[in-house]
DNA sequence: ATTGACACTTACGTTCACGTCAAGTACATT
DNA sequence: AATGTACTTGACGTGAACGTAAGTGTCAAT
């Protein structure tokens, strides 16, 4: 398999086989004698996981690091351990990372909340009976909508 | 106010403000004869409201039109309705992002499992006697990230 | 008046994950 | 042998959000 087949089965462009080549990712089975990069569904395999991983937010070097962990034979036998610790790590920041997201959803919530609700914090409109603009009319303020929505809820 | 305080305030640099200004996000409210740049809470205010705008997922760009939006009134409510599916828009994604990181979770634990309690299960390793290699090649269970750890090479 | 801390503009540098040429080479098919 | 397509390496480009440096000016205080 040529990298044009691989690309196209993996849902990626050449370049970006080639890229992640240079970063250590994903090599070639082998070549031709012209130097062609030849393939197998290892790779193929290998590409999907990285698209994985990056669907996750990881950077690529991260992906490379854990990709290279396993190729690092002279830990021996405490290699188990070191794939433990590294999992632990990931996991360490697979929580950190929802719990960012959960704060994101968090706010967002209230966000639309308050748009959906109060529809009078709109352009530059001040309705005398609203909760949320009272707050700003009492600084004399107009209300700024996105102010409005993502601090008054 | 000068740059460097309300910098320092709004926990950013002042690069980041110059910045700022340049893409027309934030005015210095006036500027000493000398052209120093100087702010009030108003303008402190906006930064936070960019660092929430910005921890929302919209960029700078996007960010600088919603500002200026709310000065032209001819857009009338329809701000508030792009806001809003923005940030439903926004809101499945952080869904589907918590999702794969609890499956990852998963995986991850399923994993951590394995590796702790088969010492044989190290990297090229895969023990036909060992109890807990079975079960996961039996059922084919491994994890597809841990199974490229442990299998492949 | 001098110092030291801060500010000013201009402009090039950085990171990430590739995109996009360019000039030349290889492979498969006719 | 010729053709057409895909491949090769190398190098420069992209965009978002700033970082960093150079050279110079300003402000408050001593």
């Amino acid at each position: 398999m040529q990298i044009g087949d691989l690309a196209a089965k993996a849902g990626v462009t050449p370049r970006t086989i080639r890229y992640y080549e240079e970063l250590g990712i994903v090599e070639p089975e082998e070549r031709t004698a012209g130097g062609f990069r030849l393939y197998s569904e290892a790779q193929l395999r290998r590409l999907q996981i990285v698209q994985s991983l990056k669907d996750l937010g990881f950077e690529l070097e991260h992906i490379r690091t854990f990709f290279n962990l396993k190729n690092c034979t002279e830990s021996g036998g405490s290699l188990a351990r070191t794939l433990v610790e590294h999992l632990a790590e990931q996991e360490r920041q697979i929580d950190e990372r929802i719990r960012q997201y959960m704060l994101m959803k968090e706010q967002n919530r209230r966000a639309v909340e308050v748009l959906s609700g109060c529809f009078c914090c709109t352009v530059k409109v001040v309705e005398r009976d609203c909760h949320h603009c009272e707050v700003y009319r009492k600084h004399d303020e107009v209300p700024d909508l996105i102010e409005c929505a993502i601090y008054e809820s």
